[in-house]
DNA sequence: GAGTGGTCTAGACCACGGG
DNA sequence: CCGTGGTCTAGACCACTCG
């Protein structure tokens, strides 16, 4: 009678609630299955479900065990600038500082795959909330994977909603830091003296080719870095 | 004869391809299942894990449409302190520099939804890498969700892994961000004069109760959080 | 070898929601 | 209304791997 979100859930809840504890093993799927009043077919979607968000672990013949849960996973949603600064209400401004193909220096050159000859596409940009800075954009374009983007004008349309649009699936890098502006960088972002930046560093990939290597500068003061993570099962708890 | 992995690979191929493009109604169920020569269990099969990896958008009678991509996700995992340094090869020391039983300041009394007189275990602590400090933690426990924590020595064993291994089961909600030490935190972490910290705030909750509010600054020169992201079925790419 | 999970089938009924 | 996805069943065969 029981569907598999009820297995699930039940299954889930004994585990929550330490009836069965890490190391554990469950009974198998066909005891669940009696004991649930259903088919096996139905207890297996449950487990897998379980599985993938890993509070079990299932190996064949060996049966199934609850996870030590030793690091917790967060998923970040890195959004559209432009989505960012307008879902808060706040005008969103973009201005183009430079853009030209350049001899690629050697760590782009690395990330890209080229030859000390070849050149790529260097774009520099700010993003503004109510015309206030609000990202430093330093961005380079691998136009051996992306030749495309030679032709684009990038002072109308910005690289970020313009990539998002022409590359349909990658991969990605993200690094996170915190660090000091060099004098252009803080000028340019209108910081006050010794005020920090909040870094974000991306690598994208199409297949095997990097297409672009963007960093990101944050004023400090004013740039906070949200995610929220809930069971994959219980029910939301209350905002705070 | 296409088993549930092929017939995936193959639609999410003629995404990935512009073959569908964002937008487009793909074939009900029961023609691909024809297509692929299998039932339509199976094609299911493979549309849910497409459907959650967030590639294509189901609705009953409205049929299955390619997703526009507008914003990329980023999975963080959150390590143990300790593993963290001790996979880099370095050694772990641990510090507690106080632990008391303390009036909640009205942001902690909020976040754990209590009254104005109750306390809360207040404690600080550092987390060294070969004798260097790489983390300064001010964490608050809610002792009315985690009454255990009260007799627990924290100068054994670290607030990070003892609520690891305590707590089965929670949600949780980070922000990070960059600032600037207070003089007391610069001079526990060993700072230079301007050197600005990578701030990770970190709520977590058990159920509906929030059970501790951590607060970890790193050295920003030190300190890199990264994060890699790959396709869901696609093979990956060049570690480069 | 034998027990467990992994997957598939053929068929069925239902719930949702667009037209 | 009625097409679409959501779910379930009863049964089957296979692949892996522990003992």
């Amino acid at each position: 009678m029981a569907g598999y979100r009820e297995v699930r859930d039940a299954i889930v809840a004994r585990i929550t609630s330490q009836q069965w504890e890490p190391g554990d093993l469950i009974p198998a799927e066909q005891m669940l299955a009696e004991e649930f009043g259903c088919t096996r077919a139905t207890v297996n979607r449950a487990m897998q479900e379980i599985a993938d968000a890993g509070l079990i672990e299932r190996r064949r013949k060996a049966g199934t065990r609850v996870v030590r849960r030793e690091h917790r996973g967060a998923t970040l949603t890195i959004p559209l600038i432009r989505r960012e600064i307008e879902n808060r209400g706040q005008r969103y401004d973009y201005l183009l500082i430079d853009c030209e193909r350049a001899p690629a220096p050697a760590a782009i050159r690395m990330a890209f795959s080229l030859n000390a000859g070849q050149s790529a596409l260097h774009l520099r940009c700010l993003h503004f909330a109510n015309s206030v800075p609000y990202q430093l954009e330093d961005r380079w374009i691998n136009l051996e994977a992306v030749p495309e983007a030679r032709d684009q004008d990038f002072a109308m349309v910005n690289p970020n909603e313009w990539l998002v649009g022409a590359v349909p699936f990658s991969s990605a890098e993200h690094v996170f830091s915190a660090g000091i502006p060099d004098p252009e960088e803080a000028e340019l972002l209108k910081l006050r003296p010794g005020e920090p930046v909040f870094v974000i560093e991306r690598l994208t990939w199409l297949n095997t080719d990097t297409i672009t290597r963007v960093r990101l500068l944050h004023p400090g003061h004013a740039y906070r870095l949200t995610t929220r993570d809930n069971d994959p099962f219980n029910p939301v708890p209350a905002t705070g």
